[in-house]
DNA sequence: CATAATAGCTATAGATACTGGAGGAACACA
DNA sequence: TGTGTTCCTCCAGTATCTATAGCTATTATG
């Protein structure tokens, strides 16, 4: 049996969280010892560390909601999991893309800052005036 | 003098929002006409402009009253409106490249998932286990 | 001028995914 | 039994909006 701490301590997720996710019903509710505290098995810790991995890969509640839920049915189809799993791929791609326009328009504004006084930022500048970019963003 | 509505299509921001930053102190408590609506001039719609083009950049709030302040006055040195621009550019990188990490690990589990039940599911493997990883992430 | 359509107002709650604190109870160990 | 650590619930706060409800103002049309 495993307190919530040894929980915490074993997959990264701090207690608060792992009481939130508990609330969102991401994780069951744990059974509880005489005094009200929770108590976990291995297999709750299991499940904590696939939610860990898919929230630090950036898929949210809901997508590990169903995620879960899939898991739990080793019939279905195999293509409903890679289909959740390909949306945030693009997803991130999206980001990346996204950010690599901001990075070169940032870019130019602070390695074009030359001069010395506010009056003549080009950061501010720039920011004042979208005309200025190199691209759309 | 234009309303919220002029304000909000001829910036692209929408009115919620308009007020939301005005309740943060990011634009100036507006005038008001005979019947209590806010009218806005055309500095108002640079400002906003300005705030909008930053956003989108990803400044925080916060920033971006910094960065506003330092163009209320002209004769601050740029520098510091560049450390702020410098501040910004970095956080974007560092979020691109974890970003990679991520899109490294997703392509991974996508482009090997060929069964087609849940029970051999890559992708459901691999966020059950960390050790498939390729990277740290 | 009367009416209708559009646009605006405030206040409050919700979305997202947590994080932290207060005040008190339970547990582990010596 | 005492002491220190851990846990409990409830509530509030973070950041950046977005949406709803219920009401009022303005503008356009006949």
């Amino acid at each position: 049996m495993l307190t919530i701490g040894d929980l915490s301590r074993a997959t990264g997720v701090k207690i608060p969280t792992i009481r939130y996710y508990e609330q969102m019903g991401l994780m069951a509710a744990a059974e509880r010892s005489g005094g009200n505290q929770r108590r976990y098995e291995s297999h709750d810790r299991e499940r904590l560390s696939f939610i860990k991995h898919a929230r630090d890969l950036g898929f949210t509640i809901e997508a590990i909601r169903e995620l879960l839920e899939l898991s739990a049915h080793p019939d279905r189809p195999c293509v409903d999991a890679d289909e959740i799993a390909v949306r945030q791929l693009q997803s991130v791609r999206n980001k990346i893309a996204k950010l690599r326009l901001l990075e070169k328009e940032l870019d130019r504004m602070t390695s074009r800052n030359h001069d010395d006084q506010v009056k003549h930022c080009y950061v501010l500048r720039s920011l004042a005036n979208h005309d200025m970019c190199v691209s759309e963003h």
